[in-house]
DNA sequence: CGTGGCTTGAAACCCGTTCTCAACTCCGGT
DNA sequence: ACCGGAGTTGAGAACGGGTTTCAAGCCACG
């Protein structure tokens, strides 16, 4: 870690984010930037609970369901994906300019990776119509172990996977 | 519905539960019994609240706290798989000889198709060696609005598609 | 700057899941 | 058959993420 977090285009976002708040006469205040910009510069997988530190750290207090209501709204705009990870909460990352991506996902340190397939995107869209459906939105998500925690455990071999996959980031 | 349905493998999913709860030392009770043949005879993605459904039908009384630690139980023997639709609770199918498969979700009426494909099968492996994972598990549900779905909402153009997907089976 | 509608925050609530603990059951040994 | 003790059960309490409630506050348009 030598330069700055490129951090993606988080400002264009930013952009993004009042102009759909004034086109849908939405009111912009202090509690919705500091939580859209707490996301948007960020470049992990945000629980709320992450997003609550954040905001912590810079001073801001937001009760949690304006977190909520946020990321809800969000959503609806487009500009942020939610993410199901089976911790049994969910998790928000900024929806960049890159295309659709699936994630790799290490059971051991809860490292994300990101990756795209072409062959992926064509084959969901022929498999829905191959069984009549509509296509709307997919989910890919390969667990397994990466290459620095299988270098890690040669040690200490077989230690048991953690099921639920807690300490994902 | 004319004939049975076809019960895939239930019996020999009981004959496996048996022999893991001996070899394991495990005390097999009815409520254990109760529960697993109540998902391996049958053919949907049972919630717990299902499960409690049937036995109660079943004029079987099992307390729920039973019910999740025989789920805990079963998972860990490998005998069913853990399912999260994104519905906020969690679903369980016997994991029969078939082999893996993955999952159609129609978002208006809930129904899953289940489909494998080879090609994704040799997919993810291949994708999970490129980043250096070992590959563990992984999950591919598409999202989408089944043939009967869309003709039935012909006539009310546009409804909006449960964002949730409550109401899966 | 006033006013009306939307937003906020604290706390209550919801609901799926887990924990607690006293009572009970299974089952190998006798 | 019966005992004993480890393991299981069930009712209810507890937990935790997420949502709702509602009085008070803020935003933005005029």
């Amino acid at each position: 870690m030598t330069s700055p977090p490129p951090k993606l285009d988080a400002g264009e976002l930013m952009e993004r984010f009042r102009s759909y708040m004034r086109d849908h006469n939405l009111p912009l205040t202090h509690q919705r930037e500091a939580i859209a910009s707490a996301l948007f510069y960020s470049e992990e997988h945000l629980s709320v609970e992450d997003i609550e530190a954040i905001l912590r750290d810079n001073h801001v207090h937001v009760g949690k369901a304006t977190v909520y209501r946020t990321m809800d709204l969000l959503v609806r705009a487009g500009l942020i994906d939610e993410h199901d990870f089976g911790e049994g909460f969910k998790r928000f990352e900024p929806r960049s300019a890159r295309n659709h991506h699936e994630h790799l996902i290490c059971l051991a340190c809860g490292k994300v990776v990101e990756f795209t397939s072409e062959r992926i995107e064509r084959m969901k869209a022929l498999i829905a119509d191959e069984h009549g459906f509509r296509h709307h939105h997919h989910r890919l998500d390969i667990y397994g172990v990466c290459t620095e925690c299988q270098d890690r455990s040669a040690g200490t071999p077989d230690r048991k996977l953690d099921r639920s996959g807690r300490g994902i980031r």
